[in-house]
DNA sequence: CCACTTGTTATACGGATTATATAACAAGTG
DNA sequence: CACTTGTTATATAATCCGTATAACAAGTGG
């Protein structure tokens, strides 16, 4: 998968990785029981340093999205809880709905554009 | 309007502020033209610095939510412009959708909170 | 004119976060 | 035993966040 960061982004590095990491399983680029790239040889790819590959690969763990196996690194493995699920997007939701309501967005628009994202995840 | 900080979030204070003001104008507790407390008076009520209420300010302005007039104060305003409110909002719903996606919702599933917050906000 | 309020700016400080760097360790592989 | 894996420990520089004190420009109302 190809992940690329933008240095002159307000986000940080380790979110941005984080972000394209779930994107990529999202859009089923990573499998489910597939390797990441080990922190060393990620970091060397993308140009950065080895542990801000591993705070994000400590954050995606903790959020449920990868497991850790000594002796491989990294697998995707995504942990399913619909209903956990549904309270973490909504909440992550609501700013997002909040601020595209103010500035003139219909209720219709956002679900074309749910459904324009969903098309383009292939899902 | 009922404005409350949670000092245990990783969320900066300021953020906090401002999307809690979006959420106002969006479920039109903040109607177009009103006029916002004082960057004195909100940081005495929400028990915060001036500056730090004067900062969500600032980016609210910046971000076309607001406008400023010396002799009132922050005036809710919103820059209404389709095109680019709907391309920000896709950028901002594409990490929360692949979350929720990843984490087991379907797309109709999405769809469904979506339509929850809206009613939520009266729209 | 004067006291008062408005946002704004400058400066400073402590704390936390971010990213880098070097180094070492435990554990499994081949 | 050499090699890789993630992990941990420090250290450092830069940036951001929140607070604090102070002052300024400008408009309001007595």
């Amino acid at each position: 998968m190809y992940i690329e960061i933008d240095f002159n982004s307000d986000e940080a590095i380790y979110q941005q990785l984080c972000n394209q990491i779930i994107l990529g399983i999202a859009t089923e680029q990573f499998a489910d029981g597939e390797v990441l790239p080990s922190v060393r040889d990620l970091a060397e790819a993308v140009g950065i340093n080895m542990h801000t590959v591993n705070k994000a690969y400590t954050v995606l763990k903790q959020e449920g999205f990868v497991k850790v196996d000594r002796r491989k690194g990294a697998i995707v493995s995504v942990d399913v809880n619909k209903e956990r699920a549904a309270a973490m997007t909504k909440r992550d939701l609501q700013p997002v709905l909040a601020q595209g309501l103010c500035r003139g967005l219909s209720r219709a628009d956002i679900h074309t554009l749910v459904d324009s994202l969903c098309d383009e995840f292939g899902v």
